[in-house]
Order: structure tokens, then C-alpha cells, then sequence
DNA sequence: TTGACATATAACCATATGGGAATGTAAACT
DNA sequence: AGTTTACATTCCCATATGGTTATATGTCAA
């Protein structure tokens, strides 16, 4: 079974490279969809997936604006991104090194089983 | 062609809830591959993947300890998510209710091109 | 209406995923 | 050495990507 549909999971969503791309090419400004591609150098079609992609899970939201659609982030549903990883804030100041000494101890022979 | 490789980024290796799960789980205390197979009401395998991932990744540690490996989560492989986040911060105070009113009257008729 | 422009969809394809079953392997115990 | 314990890895498979090309849809200009 592959990972759950990317349609349904912000964390999914942004999982993509372009699409973080495109949410902070879009994060103060409307723009039409030709911009992204001129902006960015992606196909329009493939940004017009993305683009589905993250409306789906609300990430950006449409305008019409005559034969042009403006896109805009939409900040507040990246959200629950930022919350989930503020929980481990706290945590990150303690472990610093800990984990990573282990890790550099461990490189050489994590083991097979 | 498929997204890349989830073991390459920490924004796809977080993608999964299962593993988002297992940091959570393993955040503030180090556990045997055993308990996190109990604990989430996992298959041994599926668990043993998604800890490679995760360590491939940097987001989780491990430490032999007699039989048993000791993993835990590397709060500071979570920070890069949590700075991408925050980028967008100062937006959604700004933006929140503008663009859900706009998705809320589009809701009816996105429109298909 | 016809035509150009802007964008969305569809169709097709190579590939990465995650689950489950089976199996491999290191460490501890006797 | 042989067995058990605790994991890791492999194999197979159904399915979800994302890119690309072709095409459909919607809107504005004449």
C-alpha cells in the first residue's frame, strides 16, 4: 500500500519540493498561474496539478480575475505543520549533540540485525 | 515520475503519519523497536522500515543495548520543518478569514478552466 | 461566431511507497 | 554449539505519484 493520498494531508502536500516552492512563491502575493510557471520554469501543467493539489487541502486559494486565476497561500493551513513541529521545540535545545555524538559514533556500524 | 525519494528529505519522511507517530513516541524517551510495535499497534517489518526512513533522515537515533536497539527522536532533524513553518507566521494573522471567505464563496463553482 | 489566450484535465508511463509474509542475522542464554 | 530473542531485510504487490503530451474548457477580443 503506497502512502496515504496526498489530497487528503497538508503534511503530504508539502511533502513535494515544487509545492513548497509555489506556497512561498505565493505567500504575499496573488499571482495567475503563468507567473508560477515563468517564475518557477515548470510545465503549466504540472503546476496546475500542484496547484489542485494544494487547493484540495487548502493550502492556496483561487481568485478569478477575467481569463486568470490568482492564486494566493493561504498561511493558516500551514498551520498545523508549524504546531506539530513547535512541539518538539523544546526538545531540540535539550538533546543538541546527544543524539547527534551518536549518530557520528554510530556511522560507521549501525549493524544489520 | 513519482515523488523523490522519501528517504532523502525529512519534509517526505514526516509525510507519513505512522512516523510522525513514532517521533512522537519516541520524542521525549528512547524505546526498544518492541514497545513501539505495541504501543502503535504496528507490524514488527513495517515498524523496522519506518525507523530506516527516519533514521536515514536523521529524524531518530539509535543505540544498541543488549538485544534490543534504543531508538529516539532527534528533535533538531524536525527544526527545518519548523523554520519553513514559521516563515508563514506573520501571514495568517493577516490573511486569516480573507481567503477562507474566498474559498467559501468559490466552494460552489471553482470552475473547471 | 471565430480565434487567441489562460488554465484545467485526461491519458500514459516510469517509479517510489507501504503492507504482509518469509527469511536473515546479531546478541544473550544455557 | 544450539536455541531463543529482537530486529532488519527481502520479496511481491496494489496503488499513488509527478512529468509530459495532447486535448478540453472557459473567457476575452473582433
Amino acid at each position: 500500500m503506497p502512502r496515504a493520498a496526498t489530497t487528503s494531508d497538508a503534511f503530504n502536500a508539502v511533502a513535494e519540493p515544487r509545492r513548497r516552492q509555489i506556497l512561498e512563491f505565493l505567500a504575499t502575493q496573488e499571482r495567475p498561474v503563468s507567473e508560477i510557471v515563468a517564475g518557477l520554469g515548470l510545465e503549466q501543467p504540472s503546476v496546475s496539478k500542484h496547484l489542485r493539489v494544494l487547493r484540495n487541502v487548502g493550502l492556496v486559494g483561487v481568485r478569478r480575475h477575467g481569463r486568470h486565476r490568482l492564486y494566493q497561500t493561504n498561511a493558516e493551513a500551514i498551520r498545523p505543520m508549524y504546531e506539530w513541529s513547535k512541539r518538539f521545540e523544546r526538545l531540540w535545545a535539550h538533546q543538541l549533540g546527544r543524539i547527534k555524538e551518536r549518530a557520528e559514533a554510530n556511522s560507521g556500524n549501525p549493524g544489520t540485525g
